[in-house]
DNA sequence: CGGTCTCTTGACGGAGTTCAAAGCTAGTGG
DNA sequence: CCACTAGCTTTGAACTCCGTCAAGAGACCG
């Protein structure tokens, strides 16, 4: 169950046999049935959560229209977190649910805390992966806002080329910020 | 010099007299001229740096068009930095150029190591940095997303009421994702 | 005054949306 | 094993938002 974790935070940074078993205890797993909320909306990211097997969205819901807009898919080696409402305990204005039965590991904000504090070294790991994360969303913005529907399209397949055997098109769509009929004039284009 | 920046930090975590002597000591003075770079596409990132005074702006060249596409403005109190080539040592994408004339306080990657070893408590605060840092690029993204034109030019001069008299529209227009003669019909609309 | 840089305005074209309907696929129950 | 439903994808036609190209109007600066 948490070989996958330590290995992820192995490749980043060391640690001892005595290390990975006290990372060990402040976990606890915890299971998602397909269309299960992680997080709803307007309530407090409780946990901060790491996917070992499954497929979540997180999204928030256009106002206007009514329609989701996805933020991102959460699937192995993910964290799936709002890391603003986690870190500074403010409601949350995304929803994460499940798009497939989904296990994950997770901690509360007190033992995230004390986990920091019992292994120091960990702090290198978690701005690692934020600072991944931002260069990724960087990337993102330059994408959307200058992009065409097809390369937009096509740049997220090269990127997650496993995606499209696991998640429905219309939900891509809304990720590529076009509507699912669009998206699928695009493929079939070609 | 300092005492915009050492506010900045003191308003997340607290620092002795000492030990905001010790922090000044790390950093340096840097100037640009109005359309001077601190950064271009290919080159390394190679210092961290803090606006004092003036603006910068953060972009990449589209392959296609040849246009820029403005990922972000660094006004007074902004980081100035590409994250991924400053700690990565990977080349940058991006570019980044002075649009006013621009004072900053820089240190390089060494040390800035050194800093963070010497000062372990300032790691809570450029964490915080890129936690909000994220924060606001996911609200971006779900903007850039389903927002239109006009809604997009709205939600920018709420956030930022101030660039508008100081930064030429057509770079808001670049940094919204539309076109400078598309943000001028919508402004003029109203 | 004569450039250069920025913003505006007009006409046209194209990318993407909307709404509605039909086809597909997989699961479910009889 | 077939019929039925529900969810997803495709397709068509009309429409809208936004981009492109081209020209002109101000503003600033030497």
């Amino acid at each position: 169950m948490f070989d996958d974790l330590i290995a992820h935070i192995q490749s980043e940074i060391h640690l001892t046999e005595t290390e990975v078993e006290k990372f060990k205890s402040f976990w606890k797993v915890f299971e998602l049935s397909k269309d299960d909320y992680l997080l709803r909306n307007g309530d407090l990211c409780m946990f901060d959560s790491y996917v070992v097997k499954g497929c979540l969205k997180a999204y928030c819901i256009n106002t206007k229209t009514g329609k989701e807009d996805i933020l991102f898919f959460a699937t192995e080696k993910w964290w799936a977190t709002d890391l603003d409402s986690f870190v500074n305990k403010t409601p949350s204005i995304y929803n994460l649910k499940a798009i497939e039965n989904t296990t994950m590991l997770r901690i509360s904000r007190e033992s995230f805390i004390e986990l920091l504090d019992t292994l120091p070294k960990l702090e290198k790991y978690f701005r690692i992966i934020l600072e991944r994360y931002i260069a990724s969303m960087q990337r993102r913005v330059i994408i959307l806002n200058s992009y065409t529907a097809e390369e937009k399209y096509q740049h997220f397949i090269e990127q997650y080329p496993s995606m499209l055997q696991r998640v429905p098109q219309y939900l891509i769509a809304s990720y590529l910020g076009v509507t699912p009929e669009f998206l699928s004039r695009v493929r079939g284009k070609k």
